[in-house]
DNA sequence: ACAATTATCTGGTCTATACCAGTAGTAGAC
DNA sequence: GTCTACTACTGGTATAGACCAGATAATTGT
């Protein structure tokens, strides 16, 4: 490896794009500790410094792993996958072994209100699908989800069969619209008389208030979800990474 | 603002924090243009590096956008939510603009249950520090907590003025293990009656139940913490993306 | 009044050096 | 042999300076 003064990219940037390069390849497997910074650096003829910013570069990706004291290693494949994610009720069901079911409450079209419209970034009255059902797993009542989707984005979805295709896949196969990222906020809440009826379960009881709104690859706003999950038989889990 | 050579904080983490408390609490709306490189570092009397690392960690959480030639600007509030990535309830705190404390139910050190034990990977019967606190924000009770570390890995944690500085921090710039990745569950349940008077709500609210196993940026298991927050004052928000 | 130049800002990169706190191997004391 | 003290390493932090390119504002020349 060697610095070309004649590229454009910054010397770090050489530096950091040759080592991740080697990892990518294998010539560095997971657990290899690599030269120390100052040997980089003399061997190189740049900076610590420099050198530090390439590796820092790498450390920030997951890729390598700094032992004050000891060395920067590789770090093992396993943390080099960001395990965060979001799941449709489906896949969440499918994830735990379960098979999910729904019961229809209501699927229709109407004005958004102001608050609906604000998250999805419409014109008030613009029109939107509202998607609300009970959700079962293997038979059980677990959720009442209430979602909201732009008319214009996906205007045949009322018509399409919920019973066999998630939302999620629909929006992505159908109209070509791919959930990416969502914004989610939990609390936790008493069950009205209403919804726990629907729930089978008793009123007052614990809930957990999910919030949902979602964009997909494009960024554009897709979705607003609310769903209320029964206490006493879900657990909602996730991996959160800093 | 101010450096304070006592503060086991390196220099640039002690400007980087309060610059993003100022952020938080909206001293620095969004758009505002801050100080550049160069006036921070002669009012603050170090070096201009000192000052990029701690702007770059901000620029790294979204928080700041740097204009080349311009300046550096306070990213708009839509993407300056530390959404991702998951935090201490003293950075929880700051995020929302509050003022995070304590109330110490216990600092011990104890022999790790077989639960604990296998969560951290540890031998049953290994020592283990387990610290037990009321957490309050802006004065009000809002969560318990209660978080289990490995004995060896922090053995001198009990000693430390956990009101001065948050258990991350110490984990991060005494002990050199910066917490990194965690496994998260969330559920609802009802308050017992001791949980209730702790908090200074009925017995019987609602609350919400977080688990947290967590590995640093080494992938030792460091921490599992269980934390009840109040279901009438605390909403728990993140972002997802898959 | 307008356009072109210049001076002075900004962040981006880089150097060379320094000291610290840990880790680990080794040489010497016992 | 075993233990301790030393030493040579590691990465972590910090300094003070330097030059670059791009953006901007001030100063020119016309």
């Amino acid at each position: 490896m060697r610095i070309n003064a004649r590229d454009p990219r910054p010397i770090f940037k050489q530096i950091s794009d040759a080592l991740r390069q080697d990892i990518a390849q294998g010539a560095l497997p997971a657990h290899t500790a690599i030269p120390s910074e100052r040997e980089y650096a003399e061997q190189l003829k740049v900076s610590r410094m420099t050198v530090r910013a390439a590796i820092n570069e790498l450390v920030q990706d997951g890729l390598l792993v700094r032992s004050p004291g000891r060395a920067t290693v590789v770090a093992p494949s396993k943390m080099n996958k960001s395990a965060l994610g979001f799941m449709s009720f489906t896949e969440d069901m499918q994830a735990r072994g379960m098979k999910a079911s729904s019961q229809m409450l209501k699927c229709a079209e109407e004005m958004a209100d102001a608050a609906v419209a604000a998250q999805l970034g419409l014109q008030p009255g613009a029109r939107v699908i509202r998607i609300e059902r009970v959700r079962l797993a293997d038979q059980e009542p677990i959720a009442l989800e209430s979602i909201c989707v732009p008319q214009h984005r996906f205007p045949t979805l009322i018509h399409c069969d919920l019973t066999k295709h998630s939302v999620y896949d629909l929006m992505e196969y159908e109209f070509g619209s791919r959930p990416s990222i969502a914004d989610e906020s939990i609390e936790a809440i008493q069950l009205s008389a209403t919804e726990a009826k629907l729930l089978h379960i008793k009123p007052g009881s614990c809930a957990l208030l999910a919030r949902r709104v979602t964009r997909d690859t494009a960024g554009n706003l897709i979705e607003v979800a609310k769903a209320i999950y029964r206490g006493d038989r879900y657990r909602m889990v996730f991996t959160r990474q800093r």
